[in-house]
DNA sequence: CTGAAAGCGCTAACAC
DNA sequence: GTGTTAGCGCTTTCAG
């Protein structure tokens, strides 16, 4: 194994010398740097990380926890992992993936042992069992997800509420005055999960001023369950003309049950789905969609942790900072006017 | 930050014994290892990852790298990282998550830097660009898939010769004699990813046995795709009666679309999958499937990993060593006898 | 069964 | 602009 003494040597330098020439922290003359260079790549040469890491008491990396609840849409979670791998090697940073199988304690035991110089925590549920040791611990940490209380954390999530209240807008636009949202599993809700909750509670309050009526209805992954809560939607509200979906897994057999049942989409029944992109282009029907933006908001909280890594950064503690990205709802085609409102002319109030 | 210097102090013991209480490298009177214990436990000491690293040039971290090709099918991918976190961690070990983005080189780079102590490389194709290095590396690799040649290598994946052949068998037995298989998007064949075209072979090989005639489409993920792919099968081989599909994203639209050209599944047309048993079970209809082992294949690879990594394994270079899950077929409502065919007697060996 | 002490390879003062 | 050197915290001989 060739080490940084060697490299001096060979350059005929001193190893300090190496060193800084490697870090860039003090201005080397051009001679010596293209010689230490030189060695560097002739002899290939790596630094090596645990002692870097002893001396420095730096390890340049990251932990992601990423607890595996079942009922978690992988494919946002594996996209946000993605993207936490990619912005941190830009600021050369390694990661480091920790499941949920050790409990809360994982946390300790990686930041205690140096092993990560910060963390970012996934799937945060609203009373988060890791928040305690996140608070107490004098690493950076960012959450992705919002907990019930935000006090003295770092957050990053795409705002549901808002997300929310835009689906209902551009659905009350079109002269919808009867929704159906159907949401998560009914577990993500038990859990309290909190996105799940913000997204209805924006659907709600939008719904309020605007004088649109709101049935909302859990659902689980399944065909079945979602033919069951189709079918227990159009029972109860048959008035209902536009539906706004939360729940990946049943999109696909949403519009496939649609179909079967004779109600066109966008003729007589307008769907919007919170999802990422990939899904709402992938269907029979592109849908009308809010975007899940997992790739940024995996940048961001890489982001917002090198902020606080940065060798000037303030060692206080991070204090409260919550980050919401806006939403974005993309028009395409399965969202209409309302059946029985004229086209043109759509009266933004519908009474009849 | 606490110390072992200080646990040693606050217990009135060397250092040393300290070390090895941890370690249980040389047996310690159940005396001094209480008092160590406990004073561990009072101090909460956590051993620093970077002076461990290098004093025993061992970090304790296993590197999964997975390139992030778009056309891959992600849940797969984040069962196998979450296999592979998990099986990692009942070793006492981390997982470092490297994606693709800075090619070949970050093997380098983590193993020569003693990031990693061995490799797990997933997504692997016919010709890696990435085997070169690993051929080169004294440091344990194991890849999950196969590539072209895997002399020198160590490699797990699902036996997928096998699985299409009895994908075969399986329709054959029920006396379907004309078979389609729609594959992965044409872009995984060009990449000359092994899976899709070891699948393709096997159930090319068990028709020729059996005397099945077989249509082999590939398939992009869209619902349009799908629908372009069954049109043509049709319009080609009009007696279909057996459908095998490998290709996760356009399973939910073939179903859909089945029904809506009134074919019924299976009374008019036999549906077998290659995908993960969720995504099985989740269709309107049950679907006869083989699973993909994502959870097995990532604890292996970790296991054969743990296997070279054991202080008395043999440094000489890995050898050739391939295993092949063996696949295993569930028969669920997809599949039945074949249009014509007597439900009852239908012989076991389809010979007329 | 336990201690003492020599590094592991690098960083960052401290000198000049 | 460069060199010298004292650790960083742990593992592991070597002694006893």
């Amino acid at each position: 194994m060739v080490t940084l003494a060697e490299v001096a040597r060979h350059a005929g330098v001193s190893a300090s010398t190496v060193s800084y020439v490697l870090s860039g922290k003090r201005t080397i003359s051009a001679r010596t740097r293209e010689r230490v260079e030189r060695s560097i790549r002739e002899l290939g040469y790596h630094p090596n990380a645990g002692a870097r890491a002893l001396a420095s008491s730096r390890s340049n990396i990251i932990a992601l926890m990423m607890p595996l609840r079942t009922d978690m849409y992988l494919p946002v979670m594996m996209e946000i992992a993605i993207a936490v791998a990619t912005t941190a090697r830009e600021h050369a940073h390694d990661v480091l993936l920790l499941t949920g199988q050790e409990g809360p304690e994982a946390t300790r035991r990686v930041v205690g042992s140096g092993l990560a110089d910060a963390m970012i925590l996934m799937d945060v549920e609203l009373e988060d069992e890791r928040l305690p040791l996140v608070r107490e611990t004098r690493r950076p940490a960012v959450l992705i997800g919002l907990p019930a209380d935000t006090g003295e954390l770092t957050c990053v999530d795409l705002d549901f509420a808002e997300t929310g209240r835009q689906c209902v807008s551009h659905l009350a636009g079109l002269g919808h005055r009867e929704i159906a949202m159907v949401g998560e599993a009914a577990a993500v809700y038990e859990r309290r999960t909190g996105f799940a909750e913000r997204t209805i509670l924006g659907v709600r309050e939008r719904a309020a001023e605007l004088g649109v009526r709101v049935l909302h209805r859990p659902c689980e992954g399944s065909y079945e369950s979602m033919a069951g809560t189709l079918s227990r939607i159009f029972d109860e509200r048959p008035g209902t003309t536009a539906i706004i979906v939360q729940n990946e897994a049943v999109i696909g057999p949403m519009l496939s049950l649609l179909r079967q049942q004779g109600r066109a989409v966008p003729e007589d029944i307008s769907v919007v789905a919170v999802c990422p992109e990939q899904v709402a282009t992938q269907q029979s029907v592109a849908l009308t969609s809010v975007a899940i933006p997992a790739f940024e908001m995996g940048q961001r909280a890489v982001e917002l942790v090198m902020d606080r890594l940065r060798p000037d950064a303030v060692l206080a503690p991070a204090g409260t900072h919550t980050e919401l990205l806006p939403p974005t709802l993309t028009v395409r085609a399965s969202t209409g006017p309302a059946a029985g409102v004229p086209v043109s002319h759509a009266p933004a109030n519908g009474a009849r």
